[in-house]
DNA sequence: TGAAATGTTGGGGCG
DNA sequence: ACGCCCCAACATTTC
């Protein structure tokens, strides 16, 4: 009888426990990895991610095949198509790790009653997170609320748990390589019949040792100045892992241990600040975690939801702004720039991604889903967590959010951040600045206006109670 | 991980 | 020398 590896957001063959325990156990190993089409669902990808993940799984099918082990892929349903799978090649065990989102939880719940029936024995590790969201709660059981104690809490119990119990080799090539074609990854259709893709090919190179490397050129060069150079966006100054961390070609256990090791005996104060400030991140991306987990509805929703009823938004007849704001036709600099190097790269820089979010839902008074929306379908590094945690943190209306009335003013924010017009001058060029959609003191002042009236209305004033 | 309005202070020009 | 005004520069408050 045979293991069978069924892959996820783990697209690596190093620190992998599932397939590490797999190749552990002795029998043949074969892998496979399903693509599971939602409709319209805030689950399903957009097509710069599914761009990413075709050519992740050409890397993966690559390295499988250099240690014995072929990786097929479907189309369908996890839990058809698993049974239906282990039956065609005989195996008798199945191991995978978690991906920490609702939506997949429940898919994990549905395949793991299929498999029983089928008295197939399955093994699921932990992964995706440093600590599973189930863990991650307070002592009294409640969801933390606020970043700082929850990466406080979390960063104490991680003091005290080995995180090498979660690292493994990479698994040696102990086994007879195979022969692959990776030409049947065509028939999941991740790649758009346009060729638009193309030119994500110049920013982007999926698959774990690029991962690897990245985790390497930002500990060898960036994070000594990763304090300073994060903030603006003409700098490469970041890490440029969050694809890479989406599909989990690189462990984000790896990514915390190595900043560990690397910041312990690190004599210059500015790298360390600069790894510290780095692992906020990364805090920052399991927090998103947490917060899904304890209010999986917030994917859909505000968090306080009064901030969806019509009256904290303005109209928007014909969705014009919304257009406007998609395409980079704002006739605001940073903005338009910013969301030209969204749709070019698959990539937004982190604080102009904050500028462009506090414009749409502040200034053109459109809904935080409508930009969640763009940003699932143009982001090669989508994620339902931290997409959903950071617009309502812009919004103001999640946990720990941005205060309602912090209002980002683009035209300051490019004086402070890219004074000599550097990164806006990199994605308007050649390209006539039209004027302005909006008269960004006005409609500052409407938003607090808005904003105030929807904080402000208490229960009784509630259109629901009054009706009563 | 704001910005704008408002308040305060202190130096310098000037009568 | 002195008070007055102007206005940066900085601090505080407010949204």
């Amino acid at each position: 009888m045979k293991a069978l590896v069924w892959f996820r957001r783990d697209l690596r063959l190093r620190d992998n426990p599932a397939l590490a325990e797999a190749l552990a156990c002795g029998r043949p190993v074969e892998a496979v990895y399903i693509h599971t089409q939602h409709n319209d669902s805030h689950a399903s990808a957009g097509a710069a991610s599914l761009w990413y993940l075709h050519h992740s799984l050409v890397e993966l099918q690559k390295s499988l095949a250099g240690i014995g082990v072929p990786l097929r892929v479907f189309s369908g349903s996890a839990e058809t198509r698993l049974s239906a799978f282990c039956a065609e090649i005989g195996a008798s065990n199945v191991y995978w790790n978690r991906v920490v989102e609702p939506a997949q939880e429940a898919v994990d719940q549905e395949v793991g009653k299929v498999l029983s029936r089928a008295g197939i024995i399955f093994s699921v590790f932990p992964d995706d997170c440093l600590i599973m969201p189930e863990q991650a709660y307070k002592k009294d059981g409640s969801a933390y609320r606020v970043f700082t104690p929850f990466w406080r809490s979390l960063q104490e119990r991680l003091e005290t748990q080995p995180l090498q119990a979660r690292l493994s080799p990479l698994p040696s090539g102990s086994r007879q390589p195979i022969a692959c074609s990776t030409a049947d990854l065509d028939v999941l259709q991740l790649l758009p019949e346009h060729p638009w893709h193309l030119k994500l090919h110049a920013h982007w190179q999926p698959g774990e040792v690029s991962a690897q490397r990245l985790l390497e050129t930002f500990l060898e060069i960036k994070c000594a100045q990763y304090e300073t150079h994060r903030d603006y966006p003409a700098i490469d100054g970041t890490s440029r892992l969050s694809p890479a961390l989406h599909f989990g070609e690189i462990s984000v256990v790896r990514v915390y241990a190595a900043c560990r090791e690397a910041g312990m005996f690190e004599p210059d104060e500015n790298t360390r600040s600069g790894i510290r400030r780095f692992l906020s991140e990364i805090g920052w991306r399991e927090f998103a975690r947490h917060m899904l987990h304890a209010f999986p509805q917030t994917a859909e929703n505000s968090l306080n939801a009064r901030f969806d009823q019509d009256a904290a938004w303005e109209p928007d007849p014909g969705d014009r702004l919304l257009y406007a704001w998609q395409h980079g036709e704002t006739g605001i600099a940073l903005v338009d720039a910013g969301m030209r190097e969204l749709w070019q790269t698959g990539w937004m820089h982190n604080r102009v991604r904050m500028i462009v979010a506090s414009f749409l839902t502040k200034n053109l008074g459109i809904h935080w889903r409508e930009g969640a929306r763009w940003f699932r379908d143009t982001l090669v590094d989508a994620d339902l967590a931290s997409n959903t945690l950071g617009w309502q943190w812009v919004a103001g209306c999640g946990t720990d959010a941005a205060p309602y009335f912090r209002v980002f003013n683009p035209d300051t924010q490019a004086r402070k951040f890219d004074p000599e017009g550097r990164y806006i001058s990199r994605w308007l060029a050649n390209r006539l600045q039209a004027p302005p959609i909006v008269d960004l003191k006005a409609s500052r002042a409407r938003a607090l206006d808005r904003y105030q009236r929807v904080i402000r209305q208490t229960v009784a004033q509630s259109p629901i109670k009054r009706s009563e």
